[in-house]
DNA sequence: AATGTAATCGAAACCGATTTAGGGCCGGAG
DNA sequence: CTCCGGCCCTAAATCGGTTTCGATTACATT
């Protein structure tokens, strides 16, 4: 290693104590000004920066996030919706100085909770995000003593969250089909969690409030994020007696398999069928028919969190914040056909 | 915090010194077997650890690999092709032990180059991907004494390399292609970069072996990633007097917004026009017409950057190993007419 | 002149580990 | 009986910072 620059270095060069550097580069109030200002010169010929890990050993301050993100299936990463969101938090919580660093269950040749991990190396801090919210392990890790933040999933824990605005998207979402002459409309939801409750809670509200019907075999549950899932649902859902004019797919990515089916049985989505997707991928728009879909701000819910997780570390004993809701906004594609009109027509 | 369990209080329970312990917990020779398993049972029982901050204090490494990731435009982790390089490259490194963290240029509020930033962590070593290799700092970090490997380039510096095998991909497309009744074949190929050079020359050797004509108009630059900029250049080949009968595309994610661009011009792909990508993004083969392309092997290529990495930390000292080239297959999807056929019939 | 006070800076403890040098203890050789 | 060499362990230095507590100096106050 060419032999990083240390304090003693700096303080050698100024002549004068390592104490006196620290307070300097530190803005302590009991060091001159014209000291401090030598010193920042100084530091800055030499290229010195302190060692973080020296640093850390003595504040317990690593300037670390761990980021706890789905290790079970092969998404991850490859996860649109969350890699947009990890995005977003990225980008908002560097300019606040922090780095960020991948979570998992391993450490050398050894296991370690999720918790522990992050224990081990100090974070101030955890984003969890895209996992199961009922896992021992990550429920441990939102009760411990470190700061997290949650998207999308409100703990009993004292976490603050940022979530996307479900309730509003899934309403006005089904408000807009609804307003395109549908009214029998299938909804194809995820599994159990807390977004999908929300999502189902607020699809029978809206409905019952325009009056429409809500017919038990035109509910299923799919699996988020997956192409498979949502193809055989709405096989099923379109081989019925009375198939539904418009279904609600869990999300895009999903929708996509949605698609697949319709083609393969010769239906054209948009014109013999109509489908709306969840989450507003940037694919989503760039396939024709265009995908109608409810587009959440990714971008904005990450920096939301990563805002409310700088405010938690930094004031550990100010009250909890509400969850900041962020509200998206109706992508209206062409995968929704308006019946208004062919009524009129016919 | 819950006041973590240090080594001092392992020894008092084990009634070592502190010496002991750690000696017998890295499996120093000078301590008797005895003592080695009852001090594993008692730091088990305590749920002891070792402070990654001390430790890497100490002996100089933090089991931690910086990842330099584009920060430039508003890409990186959306960027499907390297999210999922990024995977493999984290699910291999984490079963080595190794954490990976993002490494970017501010640190609270100063800035630190990348190399500085590497430096700053300890990290043990760093994966340069997605970036633009020409930039100043990114030189600077390879040139450096922390260990990199880098993704598809090939520095000058002692740096190893794992790439696709961009050559052997861009022949086999263009054989099919060709095995499909082709010759007027477009390009539109992406910036300059050692895998826009390869692809290129690959290209024109792979035309002259089979004796296609290279037409000067029909090879455009356009910019990896980016559907307007293909949108735009799709739309400039089909201006053309003569038009190419196949274009081939910068990658898949590109190739969507030459599909739009095709669509608004009443043109069907895989029927009046035929264009293929480059990639085998998961979404162009659930899109109908399903995208002729070619595949490589994200996962495989993140996998082998990461034993690489892993290697020349263990063993600095050996000789630099050549890039590891990784193959992908040719994905046979829907976009590419077969003109042979028309041939035939007409 | 004696005392008090503010402004600066330094010495040393400390964070939690690793690692080098050395110190008892025991058995066998001389 | 002494000496030597393993074996097993401890003491202490060290990594590179931060922070507490004191020390020094200069200057104003009584």
């Amino acid at each position: 290693m060419g032999v990083a620059v240390t304090i003693k270095d700096l303080a050698a060069k100024c002549g004068l104590s390592v104490s006196a550097i620290s307070k300097a580069l530190n803005n302590y109030p009991d060091i001159s000004e014209e000291t401090r200002a030598h010193v920042r010169k100084a530091a800055a010929e030499l290229g010195y920066f302190p060692n973080a890990q020296a640093r850390a050993l003595k504040t317990n301050r690593t300037y670390n996030i761990g980021v706890v993100y789905e290790d079970g299936n092969r998404d991850g990463l490859l996860h649109n919706f969350f890699a947009s969101i990890l995005d977003g938090f990225k980008r908002e919580i560097e300019t606040s100085g922090f780095d960020i660093t991948f979570i998992n269950r391993n450490i050398g040749r050894g296991q370690l909770s999720l918790l522990n991990h992050c224990k081990y190396r100090n974070m101030d801090g955890a984003l969890i995000a895209c996992v199961d919210f009922y896992n021992a392990e990550v429920v441990e890790l939102s009760k411990s003593d470190v700061p997290c933040v949650t998207i999308d999933h409100l703990f009993a824990a004292a976490c603050p969250c940022a979530m996307s605005d479900n309730r509003t998207g899934m309403s006005e979402l089904i408000r807009y089909v609804a307003s395109m002459g549908h009214r029998r409309i299938g909804f194809v939801h995820g599994e159990h969690t807390a977004v999908t409750d929300t999502r189902m809670s607020s699809f029978f509200e809206t409905m019952n409030a325009l009056h429409l019907p809500v017919v038990p075999e035109l509910l299923l549950q799919g699996v988020y994020h997956s192409p498979p899932s949502n193809y055989t649902a709405i096989k099923q859902l379109m081989a019925l007696p009375e198939p539904p004019t418009c279904v609600l797919l869990t999300d895009d990515f999903a929708a996509l398999g949605a698609l697949e089916a319709l083609s393969e049985m010769g239906l054209m989505p948009g014109r013999d069928i109509s489908i709306a997707g969840y989450d507003g991928i940037m694919v989503g728009q760039l396939i024709r028919p265009r995908l109608t879909t409810y587009q959440q701000d990714t971008q904005r819910v990450g920096c939301e969190a990563a805002r409310l997780l700088v405010r938690r570390i930094e004031h550990p004993n100010e009250t909890l914040r509400p969850p900041v809701i962020v509200s998206g906004r109706l992508l209206a594609g062409e995968t929704v056909v308006d019946r208004t009109e062919k009524k009129v027509l016919s």
